[in-house]
RNA sequence: GGGCGAGUGGUGGAAUGGUAUACACGUUGGACUUAAAAUCCAAUGGUCGCAAGACCAUGUGGGUUCGAAUCCCACCUCGCCCACCA
């Protein structure tokens, strides 16, 4: 036999892996049971694949390779969700076009998934950027607008200086754009949005049943941000106009003894007569405008504003006359964009005040239940201490308890000084004064969320065309379906306006177009979708990607649909992953697809850091490349080490030594496998419980813990001379998904006919005989440990173990009892 | 400020109520070699001891239990995400 080479056997196996892929491609309507893998696209980069791909991608391969020796018809696709900022960028800079460097970088690419000897379904390859594929992303867009849920709105959009681009909340960092790092400001533009908050009570309602770890779940619920409370209407004094507010606790009501609105607020301008002082207030609203969110937040502490001389607002709980102020620390953008403040029980309302020397009325008493939970006694019992000296004890728990902020109780209790609401506890409370306020037409209840519309609009060249014209008579006129795609035209420059328009607004001829109804001029929409559109709906493409006639086959979704295992980055959780559920919920609810969420399962992975444990980045200079890897150890190596760092969900250093601990134990495994073969059975106990181990790990994602297990049975081999044939096949199947083509060379070294991709998923056998391995433990601290198959009951057992000399010598005196846990431990108490 | 998570040898980590430190890296000693690399063998949490062995160790301090890295309470440290969300 000769030396483990990799670089000789990796080619070779991947050419007939590739020769036979028909065996493996995934069947639609296959009687088997199937089985839908996926692995988040990656973004064709001119840098290549990275680690967090090797790490996604390599456990996906892992588990698609073993689901389908387990007898699964398995649906493992790849694919490319190339538009995007990176791209026009590398143009720009190179003076190609974007689809030439596109080309260039998936051609490079794909060479890498398949040197690191990914199986995936080639076939089914898809590319956001082809125009085949962003018909229906542009036919889904169409369907969104006609429901309603795509409309175009003129709103403050943050702007990326550098970019040029409008950004989403979302792509901003600490004021800053998540792309470039550049500054942002705000800047008013036209924009398309999508109501993604139509849907989301039903994203949070959704989210129940699926199997998703439980910090992706919350984190996406309290992105949603969903909270109860009411619109309450607060009028002018002398005059017609109203204020709404939005509050989540209505029971403080009586304790609002004044009002601040956002300076975007448009009732500033109604009031423009009545504001005595307004000049003031005007600057104070442009210096607002001109802060930059950054700023805006790096001033937390310090609360600004300017009141409205002139005006008053009325409460209409009590008819109590309120100051109104103008402050940036209320956000147009949440709510309703103005706020009743409540500085007793509000943070930073009590902030404001102190700064503004406002009046402050408390309203809620802590309640005697916060006492009893702090004291840990029953109410009937606190009702006595009570008496003595009530106020402070209340006070004392509440504030020991958390609820105070500062020296503001921002808990729920029992209301005072609230008229007839009095002595009434919070919720109740809350829940008559919205209803009385109801009757007046002055309230109501009212749901808010954190989660804004989607801004759905790029001022770039490289996206989907937003297929929509603009008539002069018809005005929003949506491009007629059988016209789809609308092509993204030759352009000779992409660089974006300083106007902050679309390159594609310069290209007359492609702009000015027929309108679809009246056939009179018109002009197209020359924005284009942001690269998260043809990411929301990918997985459904990959069923059916050759269809022209709708976006996947009905059946072929019924067969397919869920994807049981999807495998991504954590950093998606509160944009892709709910964009997407977003989109599938919409196409369920008008009966293109047949499920409500797309995905059953989500396994996020942690992130590969750089040795240095930073990012890895181009600006640090220590990316490391899985190129360098495979050259030097084998893509077998490389897969297994990228599995063994560490566990799966955690982020994690980079350590090159460790590369040579994988490289040691494949180099031993070839030595083993290459020993004769021998017929004993001595491996039985430690066969059984590799089988039963690799296969509930490879299950639960802990792939380090199963080559750790691989890893401890291949150390028994090497002290044999020979190995059973048995053995060694299941210990190749096991190590297969790992390290696929080693096992296959060796595998068929073994003169096995089939292929080894073709073979099964070994089982455990029921009937093995277990051994016990029994501690025997004094005051529970281990004394001696007997390893035998005896199978006592605890009486017969207790005495075995009396009879060990040492054990009876400690006994001496006796015990007090002993704890027996069968197969486990006999625990003596003296 | 809020939410979530983590703290175990020199290092990455294993063990989720029952033998703490599996597996691997590194280190030290030895074999092979002119030498080095590679490979193989041995040792490797700490203290005491010639040894058998004993005691101490899972961020800190308490608690629950026959038994705690694991469960509960408080504190400390680190990481990630969100953040003037009414």
């Amino acid at each position: 036999m000769p030396k483990y080479n990799p670089s000789k056997i990796e080619t070779k196996w991947q050419k007939i892996w590739e020769k036979n892929s028909s065996v493996w491609q995934a069947k639609d309507f296959s009687k088997k049971k199937k089985f839908y893998t996926l692995f988040e696209f990656p973004y064709p980069s001119g840098e290549g694949l990275h680690m967090g791909h090797l790490r996604g991608q390599t456990a996906t391969d892992i588990f698609a390779r073993k689901k389908r020796l387990q007898g699964y018809n398995v649906l493992n696709p790849i694919g490319w969700d190339a538009f995007g900022l990176p791209t026009e960028n590398y143009a720009i800079k190179n003076k190609i076009h974007p689809a030439d460097a596109t080309r260039k970088n998936i051609a490079s690419m794909k060479a890498q998934e398949k040197m690191l000897g990914y199986f995936l379904d080639w076939p089914r390859e898809i590319n956001t950027t082809d125009p085949k594929y962003y018909k229906w992303t542009q036919w889904i867009f169409l369907q969104l607008f006609k429901h309603g849920l795509a409309y175009k709105k003129d709103i403050p959009i943050n702007w990326c200086l550098s970019c040029k681009i409008g950004l989403a909340n979302e792509e901003i960092i600490d004021g800053r754009c998540e792309r470039c790092g550049g500054e942002t400001t705000k800047k008013n533009v036209s924009q398309w949005l999508l109501r993604i908050t139509k849907y989301a009570d039903k994203l949070i309602e959704g989210l129940k049943d699926l199997d998703f770890p439980e910090r992706v779940k919350t984190s996406q619920t309290s992105w949603i941000g969903r909270s109860n409370g009411a619109d309450i209407d607060f009028s002018v004094k002398d005059t017609k106009h109203k204020i709404r507010v939005f509050t989540t606790r209505p029971d403080t009501l009586f304790g609002a003894t004044f009002m601040v609105i956002a300076p975007e607020h448009d009732i500033i301008l109604n009031l423009k007569k009545k504001i005595s002082n307004f000049k003031s207030v005007e600057g104070y609203i442009k210096k607002a405008k001109t802060k930059s969110d950054l700023e805006r937040t790096e001033l937390t502490k310090i609360k600004t504003g300017i009141k409205l001389e002139g005006v008053r607002a009325i409460n209409p709980v009590n008819n109590e006359e309120i100051p109104i102020f103008v402050a940036d620390y209320v956000l147009s953008s949440y709510g309703t964009g103005a706020i009743m403040a409540v500085p007793a029980h509000d943070q930073r309302d009590f902030e404001f005040a102190k700064q503004f020397n406002l009046p402050v009325s408390t309203v809620i008493q802590p309640s005697e239940l916060i006492a009893c939970a702090f004291y840990k006694i029953k109410p009937k019992y606190l009702f006595n201490r009570k008496q003595l000296e009530p106020e402070s004890e209340l006070t004392e728990a509440a504030r020991l308890s958390g609820k105070y902020k500062g020296d503001v109780y921002t808990g729920t209790g029992v209301l005072i000084n609230s008229g007839d609401y009095n002595g009434k506890r919070s919720s109740d409370a809350a829940k008559e004064i919205v209803t009385d306020l109801e009757k007046k037409s002055a309230g109501k209840f009212a749901i808010n969320y954190k989660l804004r519309d989607w801004i759905f609009s790029r001022q770039h060249y490289w996206g989907e065309p937003i297929p929509i014209v603009y008539c002069g008579k018809c005005s929003v006129v949506p491009v007629p379906e059988n016209e789809l795609p609308v092509l993204l035209p030759e352009v000779k420059n992409y660089e974006p306006t300083d106007t902050g328009e679309s390159p594609l607004a310069k290209i007359t001829d492609w702009v000015n177009t027929k309108c679809p109804k009246c056939n009179g001029p018109a002009k197209r929409e020359t924005d284009t979708m942001p690269n998260w559109a043809g990411s929301s709906w990918y997985f459904l493409r990959y069923i059916d990607p050759g269809n022209d006639k709708e976006l996947a086959d009905k059946e072929k979704l019924k067969y397919w649909m869920p994807v049981d295992l999807y495998e991504g980055g954590m950093e998606h959780t509160t944009l892709h992953l709910l964009y997407s559920r977003f989109w599938n919920e919409f196409l369920y609810d008008i009966g293109v697809i047949p499920t409500s969420e797309p995905y059953k399962k989500r396994v996020p992975h942690g992130i590969i850091l750089a040795h240095d444990s930073r990012k890895m980045s181009k600006s640090f200079g220590n990316i490391v490349s899985p190129d360098e890897m495979v050259k030097e150890y084998g893509a077998d190596t490389t897969r297994t080490y990228a599995m063994f760092i560490g566990p799966f969900d955690q982020s994690i250093a980079w350590d090159k030594n460790g590369l040579k601990g994988v490289w040691r134990f494949l180099n031993k495994v070839w030595d083993n496998m290459s020993k004769p073969n021998g017929n004993d059975n001595l491996l039985e106990e430690e066969k059984q419980s590799l089988i039963i181990g690799v296969s509930k790990d490879i299950e639960s994602f802990s792939m380090n813990t199963a080559i750790a297990k691989l890893m401890e049975f291949n150390n028994l081999l090497t002290q044999k001379n020979s190995i059973s044939f048995e053995i060694k096949t299941i210990f190749l199947t096991l190590l297969y998904p790992f390290a696929p083509h080693i096992s296959e060379e060796l595998w068929q070294s073994l003169r096995n006919k089939k292929f080894l991709f073709e073979s099964t998923w070994p089982k455990a056998e029921k009937d093995v005989k277990q051994k016990y391995n029994y501690v025997i433990q004094i005051n529970g601290r281990k004394k001696f440990v007997i390893k035998d198959d005896f199978d006592l009951n605890e009486k017969d057992m207790i005495e075995k173990v009396l009879k060990i000399d040492k054990i009876s010598k400690e006994l001496k005196d006796g015990y007090k009892k002993a704890v027996f846990v069968k197969g486990k431990i006999v625990n003596f108490v003296i």
